[in-house]
DNA sequence: GTCTATAAATGGATAGAC
DNA sequence: GTCTATCCATTTATAGAC
């Protein structure tokens, strides 16, 4: 319904360009070409030079789009939380709590096992000299306000319930990733471990 | 009690350097130099240039001890798991199984901690092109035996009762590597997790 | 808006003198 | 055993023409 804003928003950045629906497009096809080479290569493991001649362009011209290298990533970063939010707002939770934080388990594990370097990107610190910008890592927290909700109506608040809970998913991920790659490991372990971790008296 | 090897293995690499103590000291202090620089700038953030710099001598002069900078990283990955099989043997764990568990997990914990760089290296995959050659990765796998071993005693045998095991312990560790680093946020819920852990059901 | 050309730096690795 | 010199590739990023 894009009612208002005629001349969109002034973000402060550098020369502070004019983001028409084209150029947030031509943005995105950048985006989309990076996803790629950082599945297929690995997360650090594709230059400017690649990613230009992904989308059919030369390096240069991507500095029309973006800052530098590292803007990039901080937009991957800042998309790849956006996603998950997205699958996460999409699964209509069971009533049940148990079953509920069985879901919003397995919906987590299957997004961050899909890619392996969008979790890299997201859920270790592996980009040297990389940290999310503000805006960025506010997607980031907004992720774990669901998180905390369902686990609460399943009996299990507070800090430490939060900081065991995310261990837990973050280690099936890191281990599957690591030493299974592609494989089912840890992954078909999700819900022993939500049993586990929701079978647990807490302090 | 060096008896009967007078001539020392001869090792199948490229010359087939002998391996004088001097020269094994030599490497020594090239490894623990790159330790150094890992701890300091990130596993990757380092070049050969830096690290003989740190020892003293120019880059080219490496590669009288190693062959390659993989070759680097494949030692200091043997090295690490020497290391951790040397903290877990060195530990005198309690003859009542539940804490034996609990302090296993101690130590793996304080262990991985202690060096993010190290942790990495053992415990992710993140340099590029790097995998551990056979030698090293039976290091790593004689690490996880005595995990079996202890979690038998306590009663949770089985593979996926492991594999859960080490998802857990990494799940904590990295989480604490990766959003808290140098503080303590999740490394004080170990305890916790093992109790939670032991409690379960096993399948 | 995209290009060519190039800066400026860094990287791993090798040849060969000493 | 260590050095100097150098190769050769690669990187991010900028300047300026078109």
């Amino acid at each position: 319904m894009r009612a208002s804003a005629s001349r969109s928003a002034p973000t402060n950045e550098r020369e502070a360009p004019i983001d028409t629906p084209h150029r947030a497009q031509t943005r995105a096809r950048i985006l989309d070409a990076a996803w790629k080479l950082a599945r297929a290569q690995g997360l650090a493991g594709w230059s400017l030079r690649d990613l230009a001649a992904e989308v059919g362009m030369r390096a240069p011209s991507l500095y029309g789009y973006f800052d530098s290298k590292e803007q990039i990533y901080d937009s991957m970063f800042a998309q790849g939380y956006a996603d998950l939010l997205a699958v996460s707002g999409a699964v209509e939770l069971s009533d049940e709590p148990h079953e509920a934080v069985r879901q919003m388990a397995r919906v987590f594990v299957d997004f961050a096992v899909a890619d392996p370097a969008r979790m890299q990107l997201l859920f270790w610190r592996v980009i040297p000299g990389f940290t999310p910008s503000p805006t960025s890592y506010g997607l980031a927290e907004e992720a774990l306000t669901k998180a905390v909700d369902v686990l609460a109506a399943a009996g299990h608040a507070g800090q430490s319930a939060l900081d065991l809970w995310t261990a837990l998913l973050t280690g099936l991920v890191t281990q599957q990733v690591s030493n299974d790659p592609g494989g089912d490991r840890w992954v078909r372990l999700v819900d022993e471990a939500v049993d586990m971790f929701l079978a647990a008296e807490r302090v």
